[in-house]
RNA sequence: GCCCGAGUGGCGGAAUGGUAGACGCAGGGGAUUCAAAAUCCCCCGGUAGCAAUACCGUGUCGGUUCGAGUCCGACCUCGGGCACCA
């Protein structure tokens, strides 16, 4: 008997669709177009099961739409600069792009036997210079349309490297390598303007119907907007200049319950004060060795320090309040300064309480007199309290209507104004690194920040770098500095600092319309196959890298490089879960995490070790997987010994496509045993050889179209494991079937085109089989006859008092009276009657009866 | 710390407010075989019972409802993000 050989199976079909061109995306304003897009990949060297998930995923879309009629844009390329390079570059010498186009390679040899339905023709690297070369004249227009801006801002500074570091590479507040206790420091740095589209990000959200609300809700909280009231406090003692001191505030109605007012270390006010008084000088030293992420901030220890200034209350000048430098308030948010409300506030109790201020209640629960104590009462805004303390609208009221009334209050009594914020802060992408698209200004004495010309373009990274110290490479290369001023031709200098890489990441999608124009995207093509229809990628990417693609295809818009209706760029988006595995730790002689890939542990009856030293292992379960704590599974091996479809099919089964999946080697030979007797069966319907029996061609029909109409709504829905339970379940019905031969066959066949887009390379095999015509991936999808899905009887289950206790069988649109008479003679309903009229008989049609007594 | 999710058998999971556990894995029993592999059939939440059946059961506690895994409130645990990882 002949079997299953996914190792010949797969290469070839994968010829023959290349010789189809079947995946060949071209422009044709005659078809409706359909993009699908998957989040590309970073080229780390190896694809992981992640990037399997991911791009199955994106797959079956691609290959469904295509099934329907639609002319399928499905294109590839690489998130291509970034840090690891120049780590590689550090540890094993070489060079970034060596190291980089090595790793595309590998992965591309990886990818392609997974048979996806990509047009490979469009893919590029975004470290190509004639893609950031493209990026380069967009900055440039952009710089023009005011849209970018210098302005200082601060950094994480390894004093030992002399070298700027990013939050990953600070740890407990020390650089990863040096150990040092790492330092803030400003820097003069390059900023996209997001921050002005704000309210425009944040409206535009409701009309991204297609995407998840839990990313909605994310991108709406990042960006924060608030309304609030922004006031001056007159100052007591402060330096000339100082007279009063800006707050802002969402909660004006616990203005009477002030006791404190804080301002942020890099309050300008703040950095005057430490000229004079060493001490302030020490504390703020103190707090600038914190790390510059918002994590370290918040979780660090609460600490301030008495200025020995006071402030006025506005409402009552003999109230002073006294006014600290506090290490958790934010230069970037607000005014960088707010008075403090311990009441109402758990962060200000925990201060207020740390150094013996008062403690003020404004309001109260309204059905209580409690006074706070050491939990601050903070009920939602919505909630009605009663104030005992307000000074604006009624007694009890809302936290909301309180806002306002207090904001309205303030305004009468000339205390400042009502003002709306944003959390959202401007886009900082200047790198102090090597390995990304390098800004392309020049900076001349004469004329000050010149923007590089046009045909100058691109700036290309210079080749000859050497990785052997710290810091920037650009910044003591020999001659790449050096440049004639573009405006006045002077002797100049080229800025060295390059960009973000989520740049590089926020055009790709528009990019990829037309990969080879020689301006940054062509109308026509833009026009044609934008928006992206059906974007996917993890959901670590909800808010950062999606917010700066909704920014910069509005500022391409601008720019003139989107059309209008690109200015949402992703029309539906799904994020998958990710691809889980343990993680493996050793530390090294400094207690630094040293982490493993699963192929180097071994299992012992004592744990986990290192295979080539013993040394114990600590396991950390189910973690993200990532390429820098290693714990990747390797595809390869899966696909070299069962073959792609079987990884295909075992990542679309089992869990739902939006949950976290741990991966576990278990499942891929159950998913191999299925696809093998999917294709034994085809086999067997070939040669005949199956019992038949013309009277069961019915039913086999009837459950061909309910698993047409299922594994359809299936796929739509995104719900891949229904989908794949259902073809398992349609698998059996098969299997079982006394259909006779030419039944079975058109079932089998329309299993193929079912299959078609999870497992291609099987699905095409058995429609060859089956003497299906052409290939299965251009052929049309199938339809479900909504006769055949009607069913005449349905089961109606009898519960007593909402448990089940019976079932009964009746015509599907059986009257309800007629219903509740055959209840009322079921048996099991009678004996727990008894003889009793039931309280209450709730017949829901077609769906259950409930017996309450 | 703040924002967003998720918790259902031994495991992955299914279930428009309407029969909890579809489908798959693991496990148990059987058929086939000289034997094995492969394949096929049956069983499979817990407790009690020969059985019919009864009771318990969807992270915890409380609520709404004829009926709650699903809705509401509080909490616990795990995961993601926090602006220089990508």
């Amino acid at each position: 008997m002949s079997r299953y050989d996914a190792s010949a199976v797969e290469p070839k079909w994968q010829s023959a669709w290349d010789e189809a061109g079947v995946f060949r995306a071209e422009r044709d304003e005659n078809r409706p177009k359909y993009y699908v897009l998957e989040m590309f990949p970073y080229p780390s060297g190896r694809i992981h099961m992640g990037h399997v998930r991911n791009y199955t995923m994106g797959d079956v879309i691609a290959r469904y739409k295509a099934a329907q009629g639609f002319n399928v844009l499905h294109p590839m390329g690489w998130d291509a600069f970034g840090m690891p390079a120049e780590n590689a570059a550090m540890e094993q010498g070489g060079h970034p792009a060596e190291w980089t186009y090595g790793n595309i390679a590998d992965m591309r040899d990886q990818l392609k036997p997974m048979g996806l339905s990509i047009d490979w023709s469009r893919e590029f690297a975004t470290c190509d210079a004639e893609y950031y070369g493209q990026q380069q004249a967009m900055f440039i227009d952009m710089l023009d349309k005011g849209l970018v801006y210098r302005k200082a801002a601060t950094v994480n500074w390894d004093p030992v490297d002399m070298t700027v570091l990013a939050n990953e590479q600070v740890i407990d507040g020390k650089g990863w390598r040096s150990g040092a206790p790492v330092e803030r420091r400003e820097l003069t740095q390059w900023f996209f303007r997001i921050s002005d589209f704000s309210e425009e990000l944040l409206e535009a959200l409701d009309g991204l119907e297609k995407w998840p609300e839990k990313v909605r809700l994310m991108q709406r909280n990042w960006i924060g907007r608030s309304r609030g009231l922004q006031f001056g406090f007159e100052t007591v003692g402060a330096p000339e200049g100082f007279g009063t001191l800006e707050v802002y505030t969402t909660r004006p109605d616990t203005l009477l319950g002030a006791s404190f007012a804080a301002i942020s270390p890099d309050h300008p006010l703040a950095k005057r004060l430490e000229a004079d008084n060493p001490d302030i000088a020490a504390f703020n030293a103190e707090c600038r060795k914190m790390g510059t992420s918002e994590e370290a901030l918040e979780t660090a220890e609460k600490k301030g320090f008495a200025t020995g200034l006071r402030v006025k209350h506005p409402f009552d000048p003999a109230w002073e309040m006294p006014v600290y430098i506090a290490n958790f308030i934010l230069m970037d948010y607000g005014t960088g300064a707010i008075f403090g409300c311990p009441a109402h506030d758990q962060r200000d109790l925990d201060f207020a309480r740390k150094y013996g201020l008062d403690v003020i209640d404004v309001f109260q629960p309204v059905d209580s007199d409690e006074s706070v104590d050491d939990t601050a009462f903070v009920p939602p805004k919505t909630e009605k309290v009663r104030y005992v303390k307000g000074f604006a609208g009624d007694a009890v009221q809302t936290g909301e209507d309180a806002v306002e009334a207090a904001i309205d209050q303030c305004e009468a009594r000339g205390v400042g104004k009502g003002v709306v914020n944003y959390r959202l802060r401007d886009w900082g992408i200047s790198r102090q690194r090597y390995w990304g698209c390098p800004i392309p200004v020049v900076h001349c004495e004469t004329c000050g920040v010149v923007p590089e010309k046009k045909e100058n373009l691109p700036v290309e990274l210079p080749r000859d770098v050497s990785f052997d110290k710290p810091g920037n490479p650009l910044d003591r290369h020999p001659t790449w500095r050096d440049v004639a001023c573009p405006s006045c031709g002077k002797p100049a200098r080229r800025e060295t600092d390059t960009m973000d890489t989520f740049v590089d990441s926020s055009w790709y999608f528009a990019r990829f319309t037309a990969p080879r124009a020689e301006t940054p995207t062509t109308m026509a093509d833009a026009e044609y196959w934008m928006n992206v229809d059906q974007y996917i990628g993890g959901i670590e990417h909800a808010i950062l890298h999606l917010l700066y693609s909704r920014f910069f295809a509005r500022a391409m818009h601008l720019t003139g490089h989107l059309p209008k209706k690109a200015t949402e760029p992703f029309d539906a988006l799904f994020t998958q879960g990710m691809v889980t595995h343990e993680i493996y730790v050793t530390r090294d002689d400094r207690d630094r995490p040293v982490y493993h890939l699963p192929g180097d542990i071994e299992w012992t009856e004592s744990g986990a070790r290192l295979g080539a030293t013993g040394e114990p292992v600590e396991v950390i379960p189910s973690a993200k997987m990532s390429k820098s704590k290693k714990n990747v599974v390797d595809p390869v091996n899966i696909i070299r010994d069962f073959g792609a479809d079987t990884a295909r099919w075992f990542m679309l089964s089992d869990s739902p496509p939006e949950r976290d999946v741990e991966w576990t080697a278990a499942g891929a030979e159950a998913a191999w045993k299925h696809l093998s007797r999917v294709w034994r069966l085809a086999d067997e319907a070939r040669a005949g050889t199956a019992p038949a029996d013309g009277a069961a061609d019915e039913a086999l029909t009837r459950a061909m179209h309910r698993t047409i109409d299922e594994v359809t709504r299936g796929i739509e829905g995104f719900a891949f494991n229904k989908a794949v339970a259902k073809l398992y379940e349609f698998t059996n019905t098969v299997a079982k079937s006394k259909a006779g031969a030419e039944t079975r066959r058109a079932a089998l066949r329309v299993l193929a085109q079912l299959m078609a887009p999870m497992t291609p390379h099987l699905a095409e095999d058995i429609w060859a089989m089956l003497g299906g015509a052409g290939l299965v991936a251009e052929a049309a999808w199938p339809v479900a006859d909504p006769a055949m899905l009607v069913e005449d009887t349905v089961t109606l289950p009898i519960q007593v008092n909402g448990k089940r206790r019976s079932e009964i069988q009746v015509p599907k649109d059986m009257a309800k009276e007629e219903v509740e008479k055959r209840v009322l003679a079921d048996e099991a309903v009678q004996r727990v009657l008894a003889g009793a009229a039931p309280k209450k008989l709730i017949v829901v049609p077609g769906r259950i009866v409930n017996v309450v007594i």
